[in-house]
DNA sequence: CAAGCCAAACCTGTCTGACAGGTTGAGGGG
DNA sequence: CCCCTCAACCTGTCAGACAGGTTTGGCTTG
């Protein structure tokens, strides 16, 4: 291969393979050339190509697996999650920061899941919620729950960038919704947050847009405000 | 090494390396071991190392240059937009999603920059607006400072999230601009938008949420127009 | 003593060849 | 017609080698 950019070989085979998914117009699922293969059309050596593999593969643009060849991939938040992660813990964002965004586009999915949503969906919904007040004194099961619960809303807005956002924040989220659950230390205070999910799937599931914006709002209000409360800021 | 995981050894390494970013508390900029270290401490072949960091590299956790040992690295959409881009390629992603999660969230963006915007970021989004003006039959150039305004906004949001969030709806926006600009065919249909573009960067440097948030409605509302009326249903 | 230069040590990029073990598909046997 | 088996294929990992690019510490020079 001639190096056609300048940043080494690698990089030009990522492009390449790339090229070769949008050309060939590959689908999800859909197999690449075998390591060998390719080593020869390109003319690199298998290491470059596995190289090339590993990042695109990091990326969750294909998909690696002993013995099988490589094969287009779906879209996954596995990586954006690392991402992010990465982002916080070198201080170059902050928790609050995240949870802005996370207000942003969850109040709109809410509105897009109240109207959306499928009846299974709504069942869901309120199931999680339901779950959520039952485990109310085990705090990594109603975490649990309450990615669900979001992941689900997400779901159910019909729009795979939403799922993909929410999806990238639950790395993080995992790791510092403890802070926020106990810097609620009152009864009324833990009850509160887990009637306001209920709130959320009510109207999610009555199909009120408004009443879920409203909802979801207060919820992040709550948040945020206990969050600071616990000096995160 | 021992392959704690059950995915393989370059899975592990991978952990290993970013285990060792966050336990060591290293900041963007610091350097890594060598290859040659990493290999030997955790009983792996160089060739392993290598993999794992060409899977960091293509998340933009670290940084990989010839000669030079491996940098934590500064976040930056690259990844990300190669991720969307994907997405929207192999039809798990449509444009409209994208409008969809970009009005949502550039509506926040301009009203946290309408608050938290340097005079310096002012002064930069109005000539950005006004230099659109100027090369308003020159497509190439509209898309860049198209790009290059909403990127500035989203910086003065103040909210790296939001920043890396805009580029990386980049790389598919790029692509798929000429599209709706294509479908704008009326002149008045075309200075609307540079208007709509003026009227944002007026209300920001104005420090008018409101009226911020109602132009950048406004914009999404056309753009959406124009691209459905262009087909992309 | 300070500034700058230089070579040796170090490091990454790429290639080759090898082998263990998982996967697949064609063909044979029931 | 279905199931099984096995050979061909493919990926995962290792070792060793060599061509450059980078760093660093000591030496030279002013």
């Amino acid at each position: 291969m001639e190096q056609v950019g300048s940043s080494g070989l690698v990089v030009d085979t990522i492009g390449a393979i790339s090229r070769h998914i949008r050309e060939k117009d590959l689908m999800p699922g859909d197999r690449l050339p075998s390591e060998a293969i390719l080593s020869k059309e390109l003319n690199v050596s298998r290491t470059v190509v596995r190289e090339a593999f590993r990042s695109l593969a990091a990326m969750r643009i294909i998909e690696l697996a002993t013995g099988k060849r490589a094969t287009v991939a779906q879209i996954d938040h596995g990586a954006m999650s690392l991402m992010i992660e990465h982002g916080v813990h070198t201080d170059q964002i902050n928790i609050q920061q995240i949870y802005d965004v996370r207000r942003t586009i969850e109040t709109r999915i809410v509105a897009l899941a109240a109207i959306r949503r499928s009846d299974a969906e709504a069942a869901e919904i309120l199931s999680l919620a339901a779950q959520m007040l039952e485990c109310a004194d085990n705090p990594a099961a109603l975490l649990e729950h309450d990615l669900a619960f979001h992941t689900t809303l997400a779901r159910a807005s019909r729009n795979p960038v939403y799922s993909l956002l929410i999806g990238a924040f639950q790395g993080i989220i995992r790791q510092t919704w403890p802070i926020g659950w106990k810097s609620r230390p009152t009864q009324a205070s833990r009850d509160l947050m887990l009637a306001t999910h209920q709130d959320i799937a009510r109207a999610v599931a009555a199909g009120d847009p408004q009443q879920a914006v409203d909802a979801m709002a207060q919820h992040f209000d709550e948040s945020v405000r206990a969050l600071l409360a616990a000096g995160m800021s």
